[in-house]
DNA sequence: AGGCCCATGTAATCTGTTACATGATTCC
DNA sequence: GGAATCATGTAACAGATTACATGGGCCT
């Protein structure tokens, strides 16, 4: 029941469309949640006829209308309940890590390429995520942004995207690393 | 689908039991999957009438019977063609992250609680994988047994979860401190 | 006496993914 | 002419969570 959550607090930088809400859980909303556009025009419905998000038609020509929709007050409270709550710890679930588990039964040299595609992947996110960071502070460096900015949630959230990426690529690295010189090793000993 | 995928890499150490992996799944394995008793226990079943996992009850005197369950060929064949496969990419979904989100908007106070208990769960499970890899690597250094231990496959993906915990721990720290001082400049500005 | 560990499941529900559907406008 | 962007959904299916069920042994 988090997503209904992380569509609140995406909402609460400014009233925002389905479609544009779909395109920010794509690039910096996907730092704390992953959704995909039908789910979110969905709970969008859902979270208006629940009152914790507004909804006004915007009419516009040479392009279809769209919807805004806004947090409302309640939609704020829920956000408040929610905090105080505790959270169920987060749990990875990811594809690659299962391939490199079972490493040593398998053919390494597809499991580096499947690394390679990944580290670059990261590096992707890093460079996004480093664009992001800077159009967020402005012209203050990150320390005096962090004391005396005005929104840091989002800020706070991306430098966590960011160390979480970074260490995707660094333990890709890492690992290709260790499969390429164990294959030398094992060429070597026939 | 990548269910089936982890369960066989964490069977690939050994015969287990579903309540055996189960209890992997809540610490060694939980690196690279999550997954509930009653999935692995669908799951199993599952393998087993597919031909991927072969399973042999062992009776017992004092508790219940128990079934353990081993890799086949098909099995190995099945991982094989998986690692062939490009995989989707990792997101994160993470309610504590949702609720930094929404940190200019709600209570800080209930936040700082949130950050701490995670950043001590967090601690917990650095410290449960430090004696993991440890254990797994013996006496050998990180270096040697790396290039030249048997199997490096769930040191590896340990690696990635201590890293990850890691970097849980500092952002919570560091997400700590900030909202902290940001609370004293509220104070001492009214 | 109460609670935890072993051991395995079923059933109902909730969430998330994939495929399909529509239709105008703008860019190459 | 074809692809991408804007804009919103429905329907079918797959995957995950929660609640419920059973029952002996062991520890305090």
């Amino acid at each position: 029941m988090a997503l209904r959550h992380a569509v609140l607090a995406a909402l609460l930088d400014g009233e925002l469309s389905g479609y544009q809400l779909a395109k920010a859980f794509d690039v910096g909303v996907a730092n704390f949640w992953y959704a995909q556009p039908q789910q979110l025009y969905a709970e969008l419905n859902h979270l208006e006829r629940a009152g914790l998000v507004a909804g006004r038609e915007v009419v516009q020509e040479g392009r279809p209308n769209k919807r805004l929709f806004q947090v409302t007050g309640a939609g704020l409270a829920e956000l408040e309940t929610f905090a105080g709550a505790s959270d169920k710890p987060s749990f990875i679930r990811d594809d690659l890590l299962v391939k490199v588990q079972s490493a040593d039964h398998v053919d390494t040299a597809t499991l580096i390429t499947r690394l390679q595609e990944r580290a670059a992947f990261a590096q992707a996110k890093i460079d996004l995520f480093g664009k992001l960071l800077r159009a967020l502070r402005g012209d203050r460096d990150e320390e005096d942004f962090l004391l005396h900015g005005e929104r840091v949630g989002p800020y706070l959230t991306c430098l966590r995207g960011l160390a979480y990426e970074e260490g995707n690529r660094d333990w890709c690295e890492r690992t290709v690393a260790v499969l390429t010189e164990r294959r030398r090793g094992q060429r070597s000993r026939r």
